[in-house]
DNA sequence: ATGAAAGCGCTAACAT
DNA sequence: ATGTTAGCGCTTTCAT
């Protein structure tokens, strides 16, 4: 079906190499007859521009990476991002963009292919995602000249980045814990080392200290985003006698719900919660969670489609687009 | 840091471009301290060849593609795929393959997208997974010249794929309710097109008659593979009373498990459920889940391993492999 | 063992 | 508006 060249069309349609290149490249300047001659062609064939002529001459690839440094393991197997990389590749789809996915497990890994990433040109430009702060994958990504959208909040503030108000988040979740007359607030957190992490934890802190409340630090207990990691937060918090609970993901409190259960807490009477992300999974828990929603696929495609406006029009000024979270009320608080 | 080419890597050692190839490709015909003479320079230089140019003049990519057709997008959000991505990706950076990940949302992006992943000469081969059966793009796929591994048991006979044993599977999982003195197994299959759907029914059946038991169909409720699609079969299995249930998925377990607690059954007191996977929730649920576990990381991992084989050497004889299962008997049964 | 040279299939600047 | 031409950076014969 295919080992078709420009050539090859050409002379099937009795033009040059160049037109065909710019009928299939969507230049304006042929005339019509010529561009219908040249597209039937084309149709008939079934012919396909040879990706890596077209990059080498081109000096485009029309592939993106996503990159994902070293996540923990289980990590990766939130639901998050699966979503995350639906948006991102319906996005790909739609721009006509190939996506390449680099997924790290070790710090060797990500030392062994940075040069591949940035230095054999087989990107475009690259989405970042779920970076923990100070990765040096992410330091030399940024200072490298390959264009770069982070998907989070970034430490330099001039890089391109895509996120949700995470502190916004975090502070309506408590908020409304507080309306509903719960004084002993205690959160779980994502890890600190990420951007997500830090800014719902503060949030949490925020929300308390507008309603004259102090932060207790032993109520606030790290998690790790994992459900083993939400079950152990919460088994150190029960001492506490919380009445209720913010947890930085909604896996994370499957884990808590479990820990809750086996002491023989009910949810929401004896301990509310609140949670973050409102995956699928959310409206069917027992009960089923008050969480703040975040439009994980609309974060991967955002950041795809930032990426794009970067290489149309060049890397300044830097895009920060900050997404609207949006609190779900329902059986948990 | 990087925009050097060949030939001027070539210089700096002073010899020719020929040679500095040689050296990169890893080639014999060099005498040790030229070999040695040029790695110098290109760890020092930081030199990376082009990907592109690579590609065009040397036929090959050294990029596979994953493609996922048509998935229902809460399907996709399953941690199978996460960790099956995981394994592949692992594969990939092992054996220096970029991997490019082709996910489909429609008909419409599948017959869109076919030409550029088979046609662009992008790809070296194809890891095609989650194939619904009959879906015209795996039959295009596997007419097509593009080398490819299915991940599951394909129609055609022809292909290569790996899978598990899901028949066997499924047989161990009922024998095991049976053995338990269970009689009224129900089953919560997969979708009855996808071939894990239909061989664990299968072993469903197999495992029933060889106890001397028939299958009857109204004990047998078609799931989707996601929780909600688990909920819902089993609230269509509740009004027959079955005393254990094998369900195909450890995601659609958590839904059913919503079923009976909302139902007030306990597990597995008063029904006894099997599912499969073994994912790692698996272990945290209530109760926790005896479970047919998948190698689900060696899975991804082994096809890109097969895809690479026969790159390597050809696509005949078409390679098959067959991983086991294992039962993990835990709290639910 | 090494170098010279011919492409790989395309884009884009230039010429017409 | 269209054709001509010079690369893009590499691999790979073919000489030597």
């Amino acid at each position: 079906m295919n080992s078709l060249t420009l050539e090859q069309i050409a002379e099937l349609a009795g033009v040059s190499r160049s037109t065909v290149s710019r009928v299939v490249n969507g230049h304006i300047s042929v005339r019509p007859e010529v561009r219908q001659r040249v597209q039937q062609v084309i149709a008939e064939t079934g012919y396909q521009p040879h990706a890596a002529a077209r990059s080498l001459a081109g000096q485009r690839t029309q592939v993106i990476g996503l990159v994902i440094p070293r996540v923990i393991q289980s990590l990766f197997a939130d639901p998050y991002y699966s979503l995350m990389i639906q948006g991102i590749t319906q996005a790909c789809n739609q721009h006509d963009y190939t996506l390449s996915l680099f997924l790290f497990h070790s710090e060797a890994e990500e030392a062994k292919l940075f040069p591949r990433v940035v230095g054999a040109r087989l990107l475009d430009g690259v989405v970042l995602a779920s970076a923990m702060v100070g990765d040096p994958f992410i330091t030399q990504l940024l200072a490298s000249p390959m264009p770069c959208v982070v998907v989070g909040r970034p430490q330099d503030e001039a890089a391109s980045y895509v996120d949700v108000d995470n502190v916004a988040g975090g502070y309506t979740a408590v908020q409304h814990l507080l309306n509903q007359g719960r004084r002993r607030i205690a959160t779980i957190t994502g890890p600190l080392n990420t951007s997500a992490g830090q800014d719902r934890r503060q949030g949490y802190g925020n929300a308390l200290r507008a309603h004259g409340l102090a932060v207790a630090e032993e109520m606030v207990q790290e998690g790790d985003f994992t459900e083993a990691g939400g079950y152990q937060a919460m088994q150190r918090l029960l001492p506490l006698a919380p009445d209720a609970v913010f947890i930085a993901s909604d896996t994370m409190t499957f884990g808590a719900l479990q820990a809750l259960r086996e002491a023989g807490l009910t949810v929401p009477d004896a301990v509310a919660i609140v949670s973050f992300d409102d995956l699928p999974m959310a409206a069917l828990a027992t009960p089923p969670l008050t969480t703040v929603r975040q439009p994980i696929r609309r974060l991967g495609a955002t950041a795809v489609e930032t990426l794009l406006a970067i290489l149309r029009s060049g890397p300044s000024p830097p895009r920060q687009v900050i997404m609207a979270t949006e609190l779900v009320v329902r059986g948990s608080s």
